[in-house]
DNA sequence: GCCGTTTTCGGCCCGACTGTTTTCAGTCG
């Protein structure tokens, strides 16, 4: 059974003790489903734990299930029961007295655990179908506690819940997000406009955007808002908060305050959720209450008008966006040892990029060109190698060929910038290399990667790659994982020991900035910081456009606590090429 | 049911909006 399927179970136990109105307890399930569904996801994996909970029962059994946070004797004994049978009685007699297909119901706004009760034990509605029939015959209206209203927004909800689903990648919501902002910026009344959650978090996928406004005028802020062009339904409209959602499916949610409580509001809504509670609970002990709206000593408010002054007040030094994931950052803040992030802007090369020799659409000048105004000063040229026939892979004597151009070209533009040789060389099922170690050894940079037999077992997957960076041209494994987010998992490899063995070798690990990528991920680049292992952060261009992806991937290197030391294209030329094996 | 620099018992983040009510429960973030 899959970490997927244990959450699902134990987020279902939490919703229909919620229905009992049971106390505390609901939370306890729903805490302890998210930490596991989080492990396989990927997005926010806690570091130290094992990703699959099936590995992390067979290696230490029960015990290692308590080491979960959230996770205690009960749940533990729970979880083993799933594991071991595939099924758990306890859910079992939950789920028989309301005999309701919870997940279906999940995704319909504004249905919650009491309410599918109540539709149940009145109507016997179990599934969508039936929820739907009943509101067309205006059966749900005459129920205590709901009303034409409700049963309106049931049927809307159907709808649109048939329609989209799911997170959108933070690489193609921004700039939408961003032109939403800055009409909010360019309204009469509007002190400020920014956007918080996960966005600002620059978490790789964004399940909505959640915006903030200081105004004085808030009415005339939500009226604007809810009448934007894009906005297809909206879901709530109130005096400082209203909640919209898009054409293309995104929700987005805003919030006017007053100035005084800018800095409170920001934090709250930059989350993560888990970031504050924490902080909440610092304010707590030293006796203040912390909300959207200040610190406050009982009625008094503290402060609340910069992040930096909340920080400051609860004796904490401040903790960049990128890091609040309740990860150990507060902790290290308290003691003030905080590492210093990699800066946006401090790239000074960008060591993957095609050019129209392989699968890119420009030529190696125009790259030239473009990294020169993005301020780079080397770029390294990784077209494919011929395995890649589909995407026009290079053999020995292109390559040969090419590093001609490349000479031309540098000479062309000395003093701008420095064309690097380079290639993004396939690894074969066997972990063997795609060009011959004579012709690698010829280049300044040998990226390697997989693009085939994703689906090899773990071991045989594992030593594939250890074979490569064993190569001694190796420089760079790019896009290490292969996934492809909310397309493709990432292929089934032992991290531990491929990080391993980069630090032997002196390999580096490449933080692939492709939207879609951002391969490595937050949890792995953590992982390989903590090992020791430099990285690089790579657009992975394919035309003159995708530089600017650059960006994305320091943000995924600053969620992985990575410092400009960590990172090797942020050094200059020289440095960065001593550093590369021999 | 979980958890522990106030606790192995007694706490558990907290406020806005909606639709129902006519003071509030449910839901959401």
């Amino acid at each position: 059974m899959r970490n997927e399927e244990v959450a699902r179970i134990l987020f279902e136990i939490s919703e229909y003790l919620e229905m009992q109105n049971i106390a505390f307890k609901p939370r306890a399930y729903e805490k302890a489903a998210q930490t596991i569904a989080d492990l396989e996801e990927d997005i926010q994996t806690i570091a130290d734990l094992e990703e699959d909970i099936n590995d992390i029962y067979k290696k230490g059994g029960l015990k290692a299930l308590e080491e979960i946070p959230g996770v205690g004797k009960s749940i533990a004994e729970k979880i083993e029961e799933l594991l071991k049978t595939g099924k758990l009685k306890y859910y079992e007699g939950l789920k028989k007295r309301t005999p309701v297909d919870l997940s279906q119901f999940s995704n319909i706004e504004g249905l919650g655990p009491k309410k599918i009760k109540v539709l149940h034990q009145k109507l016997g509605i179990t599934s969508l179908e039936e929820l739907e029939q009943a509101a067309k015959k205006a059966r749900i209206q005459k129920l205590e506690g709901f009303g034409p209203k409700s049963e309106e927004n049931i049927l809307k909800g159907i709808e649109f819940a048939r329609g989209h689903k799911g997170r959108f990648l933070l690489g193609y919501a921004i700039p939408l997000a961003e032109k939403i902002e800055s009409r909010l910026k360019a309204l009469p009344g509007v002190e400020k406009a920014i956007i918080a959650g996960s966005y600002r978090r620059f978490k790789e996928t964004v399940g909505d955007l959640d915006m903030l406004v200081v105004s004085k005028k808030p009415k005339e802020v939500m009226d604007y808002f809810v009448s934007q062009p894009e906005v297809a339904r909206v879901l709530a409209h109130g005096k400082t908060k209203s909640s919209v959602t898009l054409e293309n499916g995104i929700d987005v949610d805003i919030r006017v305050v007053l100035a005084k409580s800018y800095g409170a509001a920001l934090a709250y809504f930059t989350g993560s959720k888990d970031h504050n509670v924490a902080m909440r609970i610092i304010a707590q002990k030293k006796g203040w209450k912390l909300n959207e709206y200040g610190l406050f000593d009982g009625q008094r408010q503290i402060t609340g008008k910069t992040e930096e002054e909340i920080y400051k007040k609860l004796g904490l030094t401040y903790v960049e966006p990128e890091m609040r994931e309740n990860w150990g950052e507060l902790e290290l803040s308290l003691k003030n040892k905080l590492p210093k992030l990699i800066g946006y802007g401090e790239l000074e090369g960008d060591l993957q990029v095609q050019s129209n020799w392989s699968d890119g659409a420009n030529s190696i000048k125009e790259l030239a060109q473009t990294a020169v105004k993005q301020g780079l000063k080397y770029i390294a040229i990784t077209d494919h190698t011929k395995r890649l026939a589909m995407a026009h892979g290079l053999d020995e004597k292109r390559l040969r060929e090419q590093a001609k151009e490349i000479d031309r070209v540098n000479k062309e533009m000395r003093g701008k910038i420095k064309i690097l040789k380079g290639s993004e060389c396939d690894i074969l099922k066997n972990g063997e290399l795609d060009l011959s170690d004579d012709a690698l050894k010829e280049l300044d940079i040998v990226g390697v990667s997989v693009h085939s037999y994703f689906n090899l077992p773990k071991e045989e997957q594992t030593e594939r790659i250890k074979k490569a960076m064993q190569n001694k041209n190796v420089d760079i494994i790019f896009h290490p994982t292969g996934r492809l987010i909310n397309r493709r998992k990432a292929y089934e490899v032992d991290m531990e020991e491929i990080i391993k063995v980069a630090k032997e070798t002196g390999t580096v690990f490449e933080i692939d900035a492709f939207p879609d990528r951002l391969d490595l991920n937050d949890e792995n680049i953590r992982k390989s910081v903590e090992a020791g292992v430099k990285m690089s952060i790579d657009s992975d261009a394919h035309s003159i456009g995708h530089f600017g992806y650059l960006e994305l991937g320091v943000a995924q290197a600053r969620r992985g606590w990575a410092k400009k030391s960590d990172i090797i294209n942020a050094w200059p030329l020289d440095k960065m090429k001593s550093f590369l094996k021999k």
